[in-house]
DNA sequence: TATGAATGAGACTTCATTCAT
DNA sequence: AATGAATGAAGTCTCATTCAT
């Protein structure tokens, strides 16, 4: 199975800020007001999340946003822009040389997925680009287009290969890539709404309900095999 | 498969005002005030959402809307709150007299609730709390209580039946209970975020998403037969 | 002495409203509204007053209110007029006719002024009219030529009095008589606005501050005799 | 009887700017605010002043107001703190090593007042807040205690020292306080709010006033000498 | 005459954006 | 390049006034 790519060092950008970095690499500091930006409007919304947060999160002042960004509605774009670059290129070229069963092939690419991206600062993206889809539109149809549509071709990709070989049964393709990517998306609202809200009784950890999901998923994919 | 129940009449709530007598529409007023506040925040969010548009959208002026809700955030709650009084009550006693197959009773209530919630004016209201979730925990609080949970019980009670009966396998029913709401909650997010920003070729009918995913999942929830 | 003129029966207007008055005499619906207004203004200020209160604690509606005052503003002026009519005009009789001393006399008309004045539901005029002069200039001065002009004359008139026999030293008149109308108002001002948030320890009691007060005046004023 | 102190120059604190750099006028802005917030609101009082208007006098933008002060509630006590901050630290050391006789002092100390006080940019601060007191109680408290409170202190030591050394009679020092208060008060009150709306031929001379006042107290307050 | 629902001008306050330093 | 003081357009909310009933 294809080892981790390298994670990124991804140094913490929302604990309090230390302030002390001054004169640190100066072509940092479109990264951090990103990584800023980024949180604060996962949390809040495009609209709730003052600019002003966003540079102290980052260490620095209002004006010195506004120089690398014209605008909140282009850092806003920046921020979706950045976060979703060249995601599904690793994965793939692991499909093609990917050699064991389409089942577990399935199951990797969810677990994985999340593992890559639901685990990561990026997470809220998905939840961030449709909570302001009414408000930018091209926003979310870009989203569409440079991600969910080449993840969904991905899986696509992953489904026929298992009926091609006669590991699945025949299947509406099309709706059954979104029974993969439903469960993802929610998980990802979930995480970045309900969560944060519910009493811990209420809390769904995310790799068992995949690991639930696949299954039952699994078992309406599988062709009947008369051993089993 | 217990018959539909007749459609409602569906309140043909934004046609052009017939503008009636004052007094007459009193009694109206907050409803309609509800029902404009109801579709503006789930298009643009509550911080971009502007109540003199509320207002306008209702046929009201600014004013008028402060003598029903005394602030904005009032009235969000109240859409809120409104939009989700008692929606599981009829489900749960239809459940209790049930007597299909529990693999019908899945697939009837996911296109029941579909139809009942997915269809009507109150859609958005899901997609509307887990945007604002990060402003507004409390209500996103609330909601979890007074809809996901009890829906959250109700399928689980479904899950249960099947299994009681061996019609089901076995299964952690916490997280299986998931794979029924997060696709239902992934249509709503849909249907008012990047629906309404993609092409048509790539629109999702939902019905026929509900059938995939339902059969999908009933093929790993139910237990093996000997004649299958 | 003078008996004290008939008490207006003043019927307690500030008390809370028992609302079912309904079809008594509709000719006291204005004067309901003025007693109202005259409290809220003399305690919130001109601007500070909504007419909504005014109309509340009079009993009646917001539109009713404005059926018998075209405007807030000329409630205003009207509560001004109303509450200053006349009220001289029985103090100069009293003076034409009166056999005492000078001495006594003013200690008369200040200590009856109180009761009369300073102890009424109008007390609070002068305190309006002053606080609001600078927004209503042209009541200011309408209440300085209708009542603190008269009142200036006829002490005016009790000091030439005691001069003319002998009673009095000669003295700058005109300073004279501020001296006796500048406790007489600092009293009114004091009464609407620092008493009622003084601790009781610095509660001020207006019956032994203007017995002090004129003791010490009429120190000042009496011409030294052998005897004494 | 104590000389004069040198008249001061009189803070011309109302000529045209000079527009100064940027950086330079911070640190002043928010006495400028303080100085056009005390005039404003004693001419019209705290509802029907203006925040723009009273930026405008400052010479900033309506923005700036509330950079400094975050209300204009906030703004409000601000200028009342403000105007009353260690007024009477000098009078009181200027008691304790007065030598001259206790009439001369009283008279020493009333036109003192007039000159320091009376006279100055903060006189209307008395003004202000009686007429505001309904709305604001605790400012009125709080003038009561910071500035009523020690100036009635002040006085009260004064007539004891006459009292004591045999210069003045007995007399109930409450109330005669009072009766040197009182006049100051009404002159504040006068000069704020009747002397703008009156005709010249009603116009007060303070200065004059003020010693026809303390002559006629005065002469209640001397204890009677043979020789005299 | 009386009501009170409705209005809309106007107030306070916020905050994205600019720009002198 | 960075700052942060200043701006002013825009938003929420109030309330005097109107008017259909």
């Amino acid at each position: 199975m294809a080892t981790l790519p390298p994670q990124r060092p991804h140094d913490a950008s929302d604990d309090a800020e230390p302030r002390q970095r001054r004169s640190r690499r100066k072509e940092a500091r479109p990264g951090e007001l990103l990584d800023a930006a980024l949180a604060l409007f996962v949390e809040k919304g495009f609209a709730a999340t003052r600019v002003e947060e966003v540079a102290a999160r980052a260490g620095v002042s209002k004006g010195t946003l506004f120089i690398y960004f014209p605008s909140k509605e282009e850092l806003f774009k920046a921020v979706v822009r950045e976060s979703i670059s060249g995601k599904y290129t690793e994965f793939g070229q692991e499909l093609e040389t990917y050699t064991g069963t389409s089942a577990e092939l399935v199951r990797y690419c969810m677990h994985e997925w999340w593992r890559e991206i639901g685990m990561s600062a990026a997470s809220g993206i998905t939840k961030l680009v449709m909570s302001e889809a009414g408000m930018f539109p091209e926003i979310a149809a870009f989203y569409q287009q440079e991600v969910i549509g080449p993840g969904h071709d991905l899986l696509g990709k992953v489904l026929q290969r298992g009926i091609a070989s006669g590991e699945f049964r025949p299947m509406p393709i099309e709706y059954a890539v979104y029974s993969l990517i439903a469960p993802m998306i929610f998980l990802l609202m979930w995480k970045h709404s309900m969560a944060p809200c519910c009493p811990p009784s209420q809390q769904l950890d995310p790799v068992s309900f995949i690991d639930t999901q696949v299954s039952l998923l699994l078992g309406g994919m599988l062709a009947p095999t008369p051993t089993r």
